[in-house]
DNA sequence: GTATAAAATAGTAACTGTTATTATTTTTAT
DNA sequence: ATAAAAATAATAACAGTTACTATTTTATAC
């Protein structure tokens, strides 16, 4: 079997995924580490990340535009999406476990989880006025 | 301003799309318009779905992996996910309302709207061995 | 400590899904 | 029929991500 071996680059990305709250990419990861280990490869990034993943350690965010972000929180909480500025943030919400039960009742398959992103204008950007956007206004989310 | 104008070939790919349940991806039309028009392009394919899209007539499913997959049925329902074959089935779900408000109390942007993927095993995945894949076992969904 | 095997790395190439560019064709209004 | 606007096919470019390979690092056995 494959036996995980350490190293130094992949503490630094877990260390630097944990210290933040912000979902960063697998690039924005990539420009922190870089300050530390300037040879750093972006693939060792998003192996090590996907790595994290696949342990538990983290979480993966998909959306359906611009790259994946990573959430080294693990407590059960959904996410909030801004639509104009695209910032994540999370919601400290107990998962809304009964929706399991109920989209069980309307379907044939063997419904055993879900994901729930919301949307809307955060603080900042509903204060103040649009400028461009980062997310695409053809309703696909 | 510009004004919209007809086009055979899109003609073609809102009837394609609006034929069928399944949620086809965009090379999933264009293989099918193909036999009728042997010359279309997939950037043609491309720029008429999200056409249709941005007019109202159809919406975009993003899923964190693999291509987006469009769906012409423009009633309120969540969708179901197979984990095994990827499969995308309806669920004809009110909305839950709810779920805005809820998610508002903690959260400091103003929560619009939300979206819901159910993830579980089809009835034909559920009752057959697991062979390979078609979505990532690594916890990101 | 050295030798060895396994795993991780940096650097790069390749890949997938999608959008942009451009010359040509089609549609629509005059 | 003519002309302007839009749509097209074909292709190139692009973003995000994964795969490949030679080299380096880590862990283990002596």
């Amino acid at each position: 079997m494959k036996t995980l071996k350490y190293s130094r680059q992949r503490e630094s990305i877990k260390s630097c995924l944990m210290g933040r709250r912000d979902h960063p990419t697998a690039d924005d990861v990539y420009l922190t580490i870089r300050q530390e280990y300037p040879n750093i490869s972006l693939g060792t990034v998003y192996r090590n990340l996907n790595l994290l993943v696949e342990l538990g350690e983290a979480q993966k965010l998909s959306f359906g535009y611009g790259p994946d972000r990573f959430d080294a929180d693990l407590t059960p909480h959904y996410h909030f999406i801004c639509r104009q500025c695209g910032r994540v943030a999370d919601l400290p919400l107990m998962p809304f476990s009964d929706l399991d039960c109920k989209a069980q009742q309307c379907c044939d398959g063997a419904i055993d989880s879900h994901l729930i992103y919301f949307y809307g204008l955060c603080k900042a950007c509903g204060s103040s006025p649009a400028e461009y956007g980062r997310l695409p206004k053809d309703g696909s989310l």
